[in-house]
RNA sequence: GUCGGAGUGGCGGAAUUGGCAGACGCGCUAGACUAAGGAUCUAGUGCCCGUUAAGGGUGUGGGGGUUCAAGUCCCCCCUCCGACACCA
């Protein structure tokens, strides 16, 4: 026993009864039944639905429900007790729904590639496959001890090779598809090949098919691929050795781990062309149970708006192309803003400031030239983060104009920061009369104000932006918004200035890290620099033992140099690719972290399959829905962190899966669900230093420590605010089923909740009070009785079903436990003998709450077999209702008295029984009742004057 | 700024379709058992008035409204949390 000196139950001696449930009774349960579930694979999932496990009898088969959580990283710093409250609710939903017949799938993996590995193999100098292997049997320990049901059969890991082999085959699967936006599908290469050859397709580069060599012919394929090396600006970051995607970066340029400087600048890297599924992952938001807030995010990082391009010519020749919402505005054009880093700037920029150019157009500089060099510096040196501050508009004019397409009105081009190359085109043809920003550029500047939005009379402010008749635009006056953008968009498109366009703020994935401890591309290049597949059955392609394996620390100019290119045995490989066995180079970068997570959840279903990624019967029996849904994981629990990232790129992966034909819906998630996070209180001393929250005393509302007063806040658990607390020390104290009770009943799982260890007792005192109604506390034997509840009792327990059971259909743990302790109060209260029925009732209901002590309890009250297995017990619905109900009767809607009537009395009756009240007649003396309202069951309400 | 979510006792939180606000727990108060209690058990506990009691008033962020009846529905406002942030 290793009960520690923290808990409550510390007894000297021989006053503590032999049986009494506390912290090491429960351990000792705990264990014993914990080593039992395992020695009788308790927890094992068969896939009905595949043949080769199908039992034959289809009509039998059980539903399916797949719950999961979203798989952790595995810390090397050991868990607290934030971290598993998701996982404590969805094993308890998982439990439950067993008992409610339904075939459930729940394990657990681990994502365990990435940079913090290797970030502390680095600091460690431990290889990281070790410390990654030492870390999961580590956190595999801490999770066993929750008793968590999870299909250990079933768990993975990221870094298995025997997993990473399937990632990089659906890495293969994508580089061979392309995206036809004709049937809006993924569709394998060959085929494009084939259309291309018949002239069905024509090729991006311009040339005919027949008229390409090879080369030209593989360099064309590769401009189509989902997967595809792309010359891109990225995010280098120097201090951490690699690149970083999009999402990866802070607001403020800095990365997210570690908070290095990150660089923009150009590079050749892996790209995954998400922009393809942009509208598909939006429409399918649509049919996800999944949060609005969620979604909203989602749509938001897709970002799609509907506008117009429209080409602008100019005084220098090369035309500028602008993307616009408002197209409807264009004749409100008063200047041309291009971003600094806009590639037409340089041919643009005449030699001298034309004659009359306003001083404040020239920076202050003798030619435009020098006046953009010197704007261009400037915004480089600015971070984003200074540039959100600061939102005073700046910029400088280029010496030259364009003409507004409509009327061929001249207007002056500028450069400006808030004009960003990462957006539409580039350029924004500025409307100072309808947009806030253009307004403030063009008081800035000087430049004219031109409205074609008519406001309202009474509006005071500056740009217009609402809905309006036009106005100064020759012959979309009078139309308003819609109609406007009809009208200009069908003039542009006759025209030939412009047309309707969709933008995106999505952009492609960039999917390379230089880094080791990730899964490495099955690629390789041949002497045209061109990339080549590695043969599906001659993957995994395999992480060489590498000693050298940490990224190197760099400068800014230097470039990036995976570590995989020290494995000097490695780099080259021999491959038979069709024309006899060469030698070929391998690509050096490796996968992202989020590769993994991308699939894992397939990977759950059919964990040791040699042949496919996953078995297609498999799939189908556990992913598609058995009512009218999408499909997918039933339901999907983690924290709103992944809002976007993980949940996007997976759904991509998933819907290029689906049109390739190797999984059988669209989605992956069909009902996301996200838990909120434990916080706790920390403490701050005078000088804000965080002090040890343990230690820390409450007085009068005064919290001190050492004798001094601090100031407290919440937030995270963990080191740095001193004010973790670990599941060690709550088993040590109260035992593992009291922590997963008092996790549940905190709050709503959707909801953030302080921690506060003193209140984990109730908890611990419900379990013994359970405990202590059905067990001899001396003898440890049951002191049930054989006999029929009491009507009362029955009726009770039978409502308490009912109760529990919607409860945790609604995932409202902490209202099941609390009608649960109803139940139990009540049993305590009468003192009597708990009769046989009601114990096994109350004993079934704690089974998906607190597994350990459930079966204790249920062997002792001397039952064969496993809780787990047994059946939720049933409300028998002509119990639910008493038959006789206290009806509240108010005057004028207050209560003033009670009457006790039969349920389902007539209301006639129940008028009767209400106006013949003794109290309700004292009330109405010398009133004059006006009206009388009788809700049957529920109240009588008397309206007097 | 835009979008999303939330405001209920000292604290965490309950309240089908509008129908007895505060279930359940923590804490607190009193008592029991104790050498002792930070264990356990019993009772009480929204706030105010009422010596106790009976009883009354008041009460779900604030202000209006609909209704016999509003935590719940409608309008306006405030506060807090989260996401995005010059997205043309």
């Amino acid at each position: 026993m290793s009960a520690s000196s923290s808990g409550p139950d510390n007894e000297v001696g021989e006053s503590r009864p032999l049986f009494r449930y506390d912290a090491q009774l429960a351990e000792q349960i705990e264990t014993t039944w914990q080593q039992r579930w395992a020695a009788d694979n308790t927890y094992r999932v068969a896939n009905l639905g595949s043949s080769n496990e199908s039992d034959g009898d289809s009509s039998e088969t059980p539903s399916k429900l797949f719950v999961m959580d979203m798989f952790p990283y595995p810390s090397g710093t050991g868990l607290h007790v934030g971290h598993p409250l998701g996982y404590i609710g969805t094993d308890v939903f998982a439990r439950y729904k067993r008992m409610k017949g339904f075939n459930v799938l729940h394990t657990m993996g681990y994502d365990a590639f990435g940079l913090p590995a290797e970030e502390h193999a680095r600091q460690t100098g431990e290889h990281p496959r070790v410390n990654t292997e030492t870390n999961i049997a580590n956190m595999q320990r801490q999770l066993d001890r929750l008793g968590l049901g999870h299909d250990k059969q079933r768990s993975i890991a990221t870094t298995d090779v025997s997993f990473y082999r399937w990632t990089q085959w659906i890495f293969l699967q994508i580089f061979q598809s392309w995206y036809d936006s004709a049937s809006r599908k993924a569709r394998p290469i060959a085929q494009l090949e084939q259309l291309l050859a018949d002239g069905e397709r024509d090729t991006k580069s311009g040339q005919s098919w027949s008229e390409m060599g090879d080369v030209e012919r593989r360099r064309e394929l590769d401009e189509w691929r989902l997967a595809y090396l792309g010359e891109a600006p990225v995010n280098w970051c120097p201090a951490l050795g690699t690149v970083l995607a999009n999402e990866e970066v802070t607001a403020d340029g800095r990365s997210e781990r570690g908070n290095h400087p990150v660089f923009r600048r150009p590079m050749k890297q892996w790209m995954m062309r998400i922009t393809a599924y942009a509208d598909r992952l939006l429409e399918d938001l649509e049919a996800l149970d999944w949060t609005d807030s969620i979604k909203t995010m989602q749509r938001n990082w897709i970002g799609r708006s509907e506008g117009a391009e429209i080409r602008f010519s100019t005084s220098e020749g090369a035309p500028i192309e602008v993307f616009t919402t408002r197209p409807d505005t264009l004749f409100g054009t008063t200047a041309m803003v291009l971003a600094p880093e806009h590639p037409l700037v340089d041919s643009l920029v005449v030699e001298r400031w034309p004659e009359g150019t306003p001083p404040a157009w020239t920076g202050g500089a003798s030619s435009p030239r020098e006046a953009v060099d010197a704007y261009r510096r400037s915004a480089a040196e600015l971070s984003d983060l200074e540039r959100q501050e600061n939102k005073s508009k700046t910029g400088v004019y280029l010496g030259a104009n364009c003409a507004v397409p409509v009327n061929d009105k001249q207007v002056p081009i500028f450069i400006a920061d808030y004009v960003l190359m990462g957006y539409g085109t580039g350029a924004v043809m500025s409307v100072p009369g309808q947009d806030q920003r253009d307004w403030d550029f063009a008081t800035a500047f000087g430049i004219d104000i031109v409205r074609t939005v008519e406001p309202p009379s009474s509006f005071s402010g500056e740009a217009y932006v609402e809905n309006g008749p036009a106005i100064n635009s020759d012959f979309l006056n009078g139309l308003h918004i819609d109609e406007a953008k009809r009208s200009i968009i069908e003039w542009l498109e006759e025209n030939g200035h412009g047309s309707r366009t969709v933008t995106y703020k999505l952009r492609d994935w960039l999917f390379s890290r230089q880094r080791y401890w990730g899964e490495p591309f099955p690629i390789v290049f041949d002497e045209t620099g061109l990339a080549l597949a590695v043969p599906e059955d001659q993957l995994p392609v395999e992480l060489p033992e590498l000693m050298d394996w940490a990224p190197r620390a760099l400068d800014e100019e230097s470039e990036p140099e995976p570590p995989l290119g020290r494995a000097e045995d490695w780099v080259q490989a021999d491959y038979d690719l069709g024309d006899g066995t060469r030698t070929y180079m391998r690509e050096l970068n490796t996968m992202p972290q989020w590769a993994g997570s991308c699939w894992y959840y397939l990977r759950y279903l059919d964990p040791d399959n040699e042949e496919y990624f996953v078995d297609p019967a498999v799939e189908r029996y556990w992913m598609t829905s058995a009512d009218e849904g999408i499909g997918g994981v039933d339901l999907y629990v983690g924290g709103v962190e992944h809002a976007v990232l993980h949940l996007l790129y997976s759904r991509f992966w998933h819907k290029v899966l689906y049109d390739l034909g190797h999984v059988s819906g669209p989605e992956p998630f069909q009902r996301l669900y996200n838990q909120g996070y434990i916080q706790a209180a920390a403490y701050q001393d005078d000088r804000g230093i965080y002090v040890d929250a343990e230690k820390v005393t409450e007085k009068d509302g005064v919290f001190l420590f050492e004798g001094l007063p601090v100031s407290r806040s919440f937030g995270k658990m963990g080191k740095s605010l001193k004010n973790s607390v670990t599941p060690d020390d709550m088993y040590s104290a109260y035992g593992a089923d009291t922590l997963r009770l008092y996790e549940m009943f905190m709050g709503p799982l959707d909801q953030d909740r302080p921690w506060e260890t003193k209140s984990v007792v109730g908890s611990h005192r419900l379990l013994q009070r359970v405990w202590r109604n059905l067990i001899d506390e001396n003898t440890g034997l049951p002191t049930v009785v054989d006999d029929v509840p009491s009507e009362a009792l029955n009726r009770l327990t039978h409502r308490t079903i009912a109760a529990v059971a919607d409860a945790m259909e609604g995932l409202r743990f902490n209202s099941a436990i609390a009608r649960i302790t109803e139940l139990n109060n009540e049993l305590t209260r009468t003192g009597e003998p708990v009769p046989i029925e009601v114990a096994r009732t109350l004993v079934l209901m704690l089974g998906p709450l607190v597994p350990h002590i459930a079966e204790e309890l249920w062997e002792r009250l001397g039952n064969q077999g496993s809780v787990v297995h047994e059946s939720f017990p049933e409300a028998d619905t002509t119990l639910l209702v008493d038959e006789t109900v206290e009806i509240p009767v108010q005057v004028n809607g207050k209560v003033r008295s009670r009457v006790t009537m039969a349920a389902n009395a007539e209301n006639e009756i129940l008028e009767q029984a209400a106006l013949a009240d003794k109290r309700i007649q004292e009330l109405l003396e010398g009133k004059e009742i006006r009206k009388v309202i009788v809700i049957p069951d529920k109240m009588v309400n008397i309206v007097v004057s």
